[in-house]
DNA sequence: CCTAAGGTTTCATAGAAAGGAAACCTTAGT
DNA sequence: ACTAAGGTTTCCTTTCTATGAAACCTTAGG
């Protein structure tokens, strides 16, 4: 220890000497002691003396005489007990703290994920509530690149967005999978499933393209296989709106083609050729290191998922 | 370290760690730090991660992007500053105790001392109530063995005696001398100083002599010149009154004589031979070690006889 | 892309601290 | 006087701790 400055003006009174102290004065000598200090009698002795002399006081009579606290060291005894407590509630106030998750936890979800059966949302939020009560949960809907920018900012703790183009900063946690279909509506050329089993080239260009006008593995597909946008839509409820006119093609997931009345209302185009599944997985920025509510929190998005 | 039963359960908060802490907070960074703390980063920097290990929390973000305390981190400093708060309250509670002298300190000096012009004892006591006014002083008379018993029975802290027959068990610091000579008064055979100046060899063991009842350096000088005690005496005034008397011999110091009117009242009796002189000492115990306010009062003595 | 700044990690080392064993010193009580 | 009990000292070993130097990693900002 070459130089402490600022460090203990006067030697951090060893807490450790203190503890002995109290025990000795408690079990008055230090052969007593030694049972319940569970140290050899010569090191008790030792702290002792060292106690002593650090702070510049005899704090008691010892020897074969017997025992017993000098007058000061009755009043060291006093303060020491005092502080010693201090200590142990500080001990607890920090076992409190890391016990205790406390604040906001800031969540961001793609807007059109919602729905999905397999989103097991509410079930980590159920856990989460049951695990830290103290935390208030706010959750916001965007688009999966906005929550990217959020959770890379600090805005969003976490947020659930599916995989598209993953960024170095943030950490993805897969989730579940949602599968996407092209899908027609009634009165589409497309509509009848017979005549697209057997066409096995339709030029899918002809066709006008209903899609979300933000990036998204959605947009990527359609590109892929040469849909033209023929009309931007910003949520799901209005892409199923243009299929069900029978003049659009749209990319559904579909648990919501499904929950559209079956092949009644919607038919899936060429699945084999045209499905493609998204993973949807949670992100929280890889530094600065997510707090531990937000590690609480993922570690029950991911159980909820994975029973 | 083997065994740490009772001693710290959870591993002794290190107090410098908190330090360390508290200042790189103020700081608000690590490399800010450095100058305040006077240690290199990496020993800094290990020390957080230290702290951050030792009580499971992470305290801040730190990094080149910026130098941060987590929520946890904040709530940990303000007790952290709470608890070096009373450590330092410790430590000058502590610095008090050393510092003030408190209680009753009571002395017990030689009852046939307190006229001896070379004794200082106010002057002490002076000094001491400069130094320690929160003491009461208790003082009591006695003979020397009487005070030398209550000093080694821990009933009086300090005694003035003149030395004897030292006691193994204290502690013996010389304060001043007496001298002594053997007098006798106005119409006593040998009151005429030529005579007694002119005859070699008297033969003092045909007079009576007058002396203290209780062991005294005083009765040793007696008995070695073959004086016979034809008196006994418990006080000064009541051996005075016998030598006055002009029928006995006895001992008086040399101050006490002087203040009797010189050579009109006593007369010294061959004082190349029977005078002799008593080594007045404080006197403390040896063990238990006499406490703060009887060394302090110890030195007081000293240093007003050395003046 | 490059660099500087802020931190972290690794390595090696000096020194402190904790501990026990055994010899030793005192004192109370026989 | 002898002994046992209570402490202290001495000596040595083992384990930690503190520390700086230097290499290294990461990010902000030209």
């Amino acid at each position: 220890m070459a130089k402490r400055a600022v460090l203990s003006t006067l030697g951090d009174v060893d807490i450790r000497l203190l503890r002995v102290f109290v025990v000795v004065a408690e079990c008055n000598g230090i052969a007593a002691s030694e049972l319940e200090l569970n140290i050899g009698k010569s090191t008790i002795s030792r702290h002792i003396s060292d106690l002593e002399s650090r702070i510049g006081l005899r704090l008691c009579n010892r020897g074969p005489s017997g025992f017993s606290l000098t007058s000061e060291g009755t009043r060291v005894l006093e303060h020491t007990r005092d502080l010693l407590m201090k200590i142990d509630e500080f001990q607890a106030q920090i076992d409190g703290i890391q016990r205790t998750l406390k604040g906001t936890i800031r969540l961001g979800i793609f807007d059109q994920s919602s729905t999905n059966p397999n989103g097991c949302l509410d079930k980590a939020i159920a856990l989460f509530d049951e695990l830290a009560p103290e935390v208030s949960i706010n959750i916001s809907l965007d688009t999966p690149s906005a929550l990217e920018a959020g959770v890379t900012s600090g805005s969003l703790e976490l947020a659930i967005v599916p995989i598209y183009q993953p960024s170095g900063a943030l950490e993805y946690t897969p989730l579940y999978q949602e599968s996407m279909t092209l899908y027609c509506g009634r009165g589409h050329p497309l509509f009848d499933s017979e005549t697209i089993a057997q066409s096995g080239d339709i030029d899918l260009s002809d066709h006008k393209y209903a899609g979300y006008g933000f990036n998204s593995p959605n947009m990527r597909a359609g590109n892929g296989l040469g849909l033209r946008r023929a009309a931007q839509v910003k949520d799901e409820e209005a892409l199923v709106l243009l299929i069900q006119s029978g003049r659009y093609l749209g990319y559904l997931a579909d648990h919501v083609a499904e929950g559209l009345g079956g092949r009644d209302s919607v038919c899936p185009i060429l699945p084999e050729l045209t499905a493609y599944s998204v993973q949807f997985a949670a992100v929280v920025r890889r530094r600065p290191e997510p707090d531990r509510k937000t590690i609480a929190f993922l570690e029950c998005l991911t159980s909820a998922h994975s029973l």
